[in-house]
DNA sequence: TGTATTTACGCCGCCCGTAAGTATT
DNA sequence: AATACTTACGGGCGGCGTAAATACA
């Protein structure tokens, strides 16, 4: 059981939809179909009732969702509690883009959708790039200083 | 984040040693203290002051272990319940060995410290184990009918 | 025939183990 | 010198994507 397949069980027990959520969670549709068939394995019940070509939360998904709404809001109070007390949330990223200018409204409003308190300061074209002041950036050039980092969400 | 990790944490923290910790948790030591490092990072905040050769919980991961230990609870619960309204544990495990003998009772020890609910019905030594009723077998030669399964704790 | 889920198959990244390195007592 | 944690490196497994199959309206 991981905690990929508790969100993605979280989001699809509540739309009743595979290929919606698996949109809304950028994946693909036969892979959250499968994890929801490994959970089910692991735990040994099946969550949905597939009537059809469609699946309907059944009493066990009911049950087991009321604890896994416990368990990961218990994990994202923790974060921002975190958050909190360590103070390293500055509030604002500043980003600098010279390409993809026509995806930053989506992109924006996606970001926005997971963490509401994070602002925005945006740098479009940027003259030196090399010596901007930015938390990432978004280039087809070779950038310098400083190195990369990899980050999931 | 995954579960794994929250896991290791949570153990780590109580025992604030992690060549321990590893042993108990059965993986190796180097890769216990990295996947400690890899939940720093993804926090953004160190929860173990480093003191010399020793480990200590530091004040961030003692509010987030407090989180920790009500999501895994919730999940634990949560498996509970499921387990009660499906009913289909059966409370006793059939097993046949005809080898590791001398293993078994660490094994079984090892395994009541998880779920001391499950009781055993032990068959050494069966005489044809290819008819023998078991719900899983340890054995070194080829057994007939039924498929075999892979599960994960 | 179009829509929704499931199965097949292969790639890539991550987890974990072994080995070596570093630091403290 | 012994103990405990960290870094380096490689292998194997699992998550995920694309493509194809199945099933219902």
């Amino acid at each position: 059981m991981e905690l990929s397949q508790l969100k993605y069980f979280r989001h699809t027990a509540r739309t009743e939809n595979i290929t919606k959520s698996a949109a809304e969670l950028h994946i693909s549709q036969p892979a959250l179909s499968k994890m929801i068939v490994t959970l089910e394995k692991d735990l040994g019940v099946k969550l949905f009732d597939r009537e059809g070509k469609h699946i309907k939360l059944n009493n066990h998904g009911a049950v087991f969702l009321k604890y896994v709404d416990i368990a990961l809001g218990a994990l994202e109070d923790g974060r921002k509690e975190l958050e909190d007390i360590s103070g390293q949330t500055s509030g604002t990223l500043h980003v600098s883009f010279d390409v993809a200018s026509q995806l930053m409204p989506d992109l924006l409003k996606e970001f926005r959708d997971r963490h509401p308190e994070v602002t925005f300061h945006l740098l479009q074209h940027d003259r030196n790039p090399t010596q901007a002041k930015f938390d990432f950036c978004i280039t087809s050039s070779l950038v310098g200083p400083s190195g990369t980092e990899k980050k999931s969400c």
